[in-house]
Parts: structure tokens; C-alpha cells; sequence
DNA sequence: TTTAAATGGTACTATAATAGTCCCATATTA
DNA sequence: TAATATGGGACTATTATAGTACCATTTAAA
């Protein structure tokens, strides 16, 4: 549940792939052999990034992408809102609401305050620290780029336990 | 972006509006008016309460639901997670993931980290939270329940600024 | 000047998830 | 026995997402 869609999680794998080496410029096509994702499909996921300005984009030969800030100063808040739109867990908190009882619902500031939570929570995690694993390990091999395989959402139990 | 389901949000209402009478039972049919949703989706989003363990249910005349515990000790998490099944963000973090590169992929432990944080946020509001406005405000005329008009999403703008 | 390589943008289709509804079984009380 | 209530499952319609394809535009090199 909550969950995001599956081109957001290609999203996070591209600009982690492309932190990796921030000087050179990536065309669509060898983005798309190094994630394993359909190029089409990759295309649509830069193009979102770009709009977004997350990643600078040069046209014609030898163009292609580049990260437009540091990976520090990126976050995963503004990569999912890149591919996603206005994260906005209801309707109510997003700017076109239409809700006739707006003024009258008591439950509305508090999903505002939801909202900021799980943003900031979200802002607090910086692209640099995707790169890194958790706690410091011995990788030895190279580090590989790969999509979860289907969509996504937060993870809990039903108990309200953490998974994994 | 990030989106509930507008069940979801209904569970939420409905809560809500249970927390205000703990020690009465409530028809399913009676909260279907309360809430102005229809019958069969409310009876729908009662059973997974209930399946959950948030709520209490007796059969039969004069049966109902109400909470079964402290709205101070129901978390936003627990409701979301008895609607929508498991919180996760990404496929991989859940139990039933089946990427094949699970063991090489440098993101997977980082988006566990991500799902944590997100869940810790959620779980941090209770239900008793939603139940007052956000600052102490003059609030003269009763509280009104009523669901957000369309589906969910968590919102900023695409700046990462928040809104509302 | 021409060609090739790249992004930009739009529109379309198929699939999957969600919302919503309905029916019947079961339990409890009067 | 009848009325009221929840439990559970199946079904349909709608919506959102994913994915694809096409063409325009830009740039660099031959």
C-alpha cells in the first residue's frame, strides 16, 4: 500500500546510476542496457527528470543526460514528486481540491500534518545515500542497478511490524 | 503521488468518528449515514477494520462496531496498513519479493531504510491527533466527518515545497 | 550540406488495480 | 419465528498506470 509507481522506482535507479559518474553525459539508450529497462520507457521517466530539473539535457550527437546538482543535494522526495506529480497522500491537501466541506472537515490539517511528516521523512534521504549501503560493509563487488521487479507502496505487516 | 485509496480515507473518517463515542456500538448502516458514504463500501472498509483488529464487531440485533482499543493507542499506520494490506514503497522491500537480483542490488537495504522512515512518521499520528485541529483554534461549531472528494496521494508541489 | 545521433513532445493501447455493488450465509435479539 | 445485524465471497465498471510508437527538433561530424 502507498505505493509508487513502478517508473518512480526506475527514477530511483537512474539518477543513482547516473550519481555514480556526475561529469559524464548518458544517452537514453546506454541508460536504458545499463538499468535493463525498455528504452521507451526510460525515455519517459528522463524526460520527466529533466522537466523537473533534476538532470540537465543536451540534444543532437553526443548529448544525453547529466545530473544537475550533487547527489547530496538531491532528494528522494524531489524524485518521486518529479515522476509522480505533488505527492499529496489525499485530495484534500493537494492545491485543486473541490471537497465542498472543506472548511467544515477537522480531519483536514491533520492529513496536512501527515503529509509534511512523511514528506520530510522522504526529503531527509538524499540521493548520496543510496549509493552507500546502510551500514558500513565490506562490498567488494561493484555495485548494480536494477528496478524492483513489480510496483511498490510503504511496507508494514499487519501486525504493524516492519518487513525485512 | 504516493496515493491511498479513497477506502482509505474512508477508514480514517470512520475512525475518527467511532473515536468520539468509544463505549457505543455503531451500525454499519448508521455510520454509512454519519459519514455520507454508501452502504456497501462502508460495510466493505468495516470488515477489514475489524479483520485488522482495530474495531470490534457483534452480530446480530443490536450489534455493531466500535473501536477496540484507545484512539491514543490507534496509529494512522495501523489504520492504512488494515485497508491497504502491507506498507511497502517498493516491491523488494516486501515479503514477496522475487527480483532476481535481490542480493546484488546496492538500493534494496536503502529503501527499506526509506519505508522505516515513512512508516515511523505514520505511525507516529494517532487517532486521538486527528480528532482536534492541528493548533488550538476557536473552534465553536461541532466537528464534521466527512471523506476527502477523490483518491489519495503524500504532496508537495514540484519544487518540494509542501503545500496547503 | 548532408547525415546520424540524440532529446522533446504527444498520442495511443493494453494491462492492472481500485472502487463499488450485490448476494447469501451466519449470528443475535425480541 | 421474524427482524436486525455482521461475515464472506464474487462480480463489474471505472480509473490509473505502464508501456509503446511516432514524429519534430537540435547538434555535431563527415
Amino acid at each position: 500500500m502507498l505505493r509508487m509507481g513502478k517508473l518512480t522506482d526506475y527514477g530511483i535507479v537512474l539518477m543513482s546510476y547516473l550519481a555514480q559518474k556526475t561529469d559524464v553525459q548518458h544517452s537514453a539508450h546506454a541508460l536504458a542496457d545499463a538499468v535493463q529497462v525498455p528504452l521507451p520507457t526510460v525515455k519517459k521517466v528522463l524526460k520527466a527528470l529533466s522537466q523537473a530539473s533534476l538532470l540537465i539535457s543536451e540534444r543532437g550527437a553526443h548529448g544525453g543526460y547529466s545530473l544537475q546538482r550533487s547527489p547530496k543535494k538531491i532528494s528522494v522526495a524531489e524524485i518521486i514528486t518529479a515522476i509522480e506529480g505533488p505527492i499529496a497522500l489525499t485530495e484534500c491537501v493537494g492545491s485543486e481540491s473541490h471537497c465542498d466541506q472543506e472548511n467544515h472537515c477537522s480531519i483536514q490539517t491533520n492529513w496536512t500534518r501527515i503529509n509534511n511528516a512523511v514528506f520530510h521523512a522522504l526529503d531527509e534521504v538524499k540521493l548520496s545515500d543510496m549509493l552507500v549501503p546502510q551500514v558500513a560493509s565490506e562490498s567488494v563487488s561493484p555495485i548494480h542497478f536494477y528496478p524492483s521487479t513489480n510496483a511498490m507502496a510503504l511496507v508494514t505487516t499487519k501486525d504493524g511490524e516492519i518487513n525485512g
